[in-house]
DNA sequence: TTGTACGCGTTATCAA
DNA sequence: TTGATAACGCGTACAA
């Protein structure tokens, strides 16, 4: 015996420890731990004593061995960095507190390979579900966990190739109201300025815009592959600079939208004077840029609560069993891009 | 050999699965497993071939239990929606990648109980060390498992009542080089909007702010406890209204200075012509906004990096045993709100 | 080169 | 009401 109290690194409490210092087995503490009724009284009170005493704390990865769940799920998210996804994964995290389970987060950037690698490294420990928010390919390596028994979710888009539940947002709808918008304040020539072309959320976005148009008979004119600001400037450059210059613009994402917002400047255009302007995807200065900005607004948190409510259904054995798909709305906002009238100052 | 060759739901594969399919035992499957020499390269072909037909992947779990190390690291952060936040988190959970391991992701609500809370299940949960993003208030349970050998890094700020190795940024340095590029700029009365007074954060800029003013022999005008958007906007507006209005704002934080950025605008004031504007805290839309806006900018991803190095450098028996405090340099990103002539446009 | 036996810390079974 | 013992799946020590 050393003269240290203070226990010395990785010494960790065990169910043994407690056990010899209370003079009982180590299944009575374990009952005692665990709240478990045919306890007698009085050694219960010992014990959680010496537990408390002990600073005893039950490791959790042995409960998981034995106990085939690990109350730990898993988040592959495509870029946490983007405040659309952080609101998604906040709500997660909150979920999967309230259901006693940790959220192991893994930030594939969007790459498949990448994402493939993580949900193997999740599986072998052991996650009893799966959220994804899945990069564009074939997502192959989901085939094999869910027909282990693994239950997944994906959100923001479907994943492809597989059967899964899934939690999205109203893209094609979205994207076709704010159209309807620009086209209700008389706009003709209305430019639309997206990401790449094979992303889910793009083509359904495109999709709605197309549908706009074809309703009032006006023609399509958009410009993709816009994969960051810069691109997204170039793209809305090279639009605005052709001779009949579109009156306004649909930027499908946050990226295309700032990227507008640039070049829209540097042609020294007025917004919306000579062009009008509604966004996809919500940012938190968008009320403070001046026009304020008109945008159709993802409900971010209700999508990762929704995913996660839905992963948690599974696991705890609610709900049918065939593929559930949620479709949450979007909100068109309207503030002054578009043309509206300004709003008086609050 | 069964005919079925796709496991049924919940049938993990383990070692002696492999192993009776192989015909050898358990112990030589783990050898190949785990690229140990000592194995017979037709044999080790042999099983090989099994593991992949079987699909078997090891139970990280178990090698947890044994090796007394889960290859797991926990992550407390104030608030993941926050986008400074969000990018340490992605810096870290780059680093932990690197290192082989995974990422549980906590996030307190910068509630100290909600931390201490999680604290203990990361514990539970076998944790190899800890990074965290502390709420205010004494954070007296890393204590506890400091003293059990928990390696623990702080990060953005220090813990209170423990001796941590932590990673902060130049508060103070970055808040007096923003005042006094307002005072170079002629300002007299510089006023100060900042967040809760008992936030590190928020008393290492009032210094700097002040030290600022004192060299300059100009007198403090800060004005605290702006904790949102609101709250900041109403600071502001107070201060603008005051008889000797201020010539220059700065804005300790983005809450406050999108709160300020409000309020001038409801004021009816011009920037910079009648207020100069400050802020801290980096944002996507900082160039965008007009007039651009000047901020002290702050190593989010630096900082998220070096702190989970920091972590490793522990775990991995690195370095010297008292506790190590790191200070990354602010950069004062000049623009047009301070004052500054107009940029061309690039 | 391969296999046996044990232990990691828990919970479950069954007997006392 | 309690406790010995066997799992959970893996790695380590030692034998064969």
């Amino acid at each position: 015996m050393t003269g240290v109290l203070i226990p010395g690194p990785g010494k960790r409490v065990t169910l043994r420890d407690v056990a010899l210092e209370a003079g009982v087995s180590i299944k009575t503490v374990s009952r005692v731990v665990n709240g478990e009724p045919a306890v007698n009284a009085a050694t219960a009170v010992r014990v959680a004593g010496v537990v408390e005493r002990l600073g005893y704390r039950p490791n959790e990865l042995a409960r998981s061995l034995k106990g085939q769940r690990s109350r730990t799920i898993g988040l592959v998210i495509s870029d946490i960095s983007n405040p659309f996804m952080a609101s998604c994964a906040q709500a997660i995290e909150g979920v999967a507190q309230e259901h006693g389970h940790a959220l192991i987060l893994c930030d594939s950037h969007a790459d498949l390979r990448t994402e493939g690698d993580y949900v193997g490294l999740l599986t072998q420990r052991q996650v009893d579900g799966l959220l994804l928010v899945p990069a564009h390919g074939h997502n192959v390596h989901l085939n094999r966990e869910q027909q282990a028994g693994l239950p997944v979710v994906t959100l923001d888009r479907p994943a492809e190739g597989v059967q899964a539940d899934m939690v999205l947002v109203q893209n094609r709808a979205g994207a076709r109201e704010a159209t309807e918008h620009l086209i209700r304040h008389g706009h003709e020539r209305i430019a639309f300025v997206g990401d790449v072309r094979n992303f889910y959320t793009t083509r359904k976005r495109l999709e709605g815009y197309k549908e706009a148009l074809k309703a009032a008979n006006l023609k399509p004119a958009p410009s993709l592959g816009a994969h960051s600001i810069e691109l997204g400037e170039e793209a809305a450059k090279s639009v605005l600079d052709a001779p009949d210059r579109p009156t306004a613009l649909f930027a499908a994402n946050i990226l295309t939208a700032l990227g507008a917002l640039r070049a829209i400047e540097h042609l020294g255009l007025r917004i919306p004077e000579d062009v009008a302007l509604i966004g996809f995807d919500d940012f938190e200065l968008a009320p403070v840029l001046r026009p304020r900005f008109t945008l159709v607004r993802q409900p971010a948190a209700e999508l990762g609560r929704r995913a996660a409510e839905m992963l948690f259904d599974r696991l705890e054995g609610r709900g049918r069993p065939e593929p559930r798909r949620l479709v949450l709305p979007t909100e068109l906002v309207v503030r002054e891009s578009c043309g509206c009238p300004v709003e008086p100052a609050p």
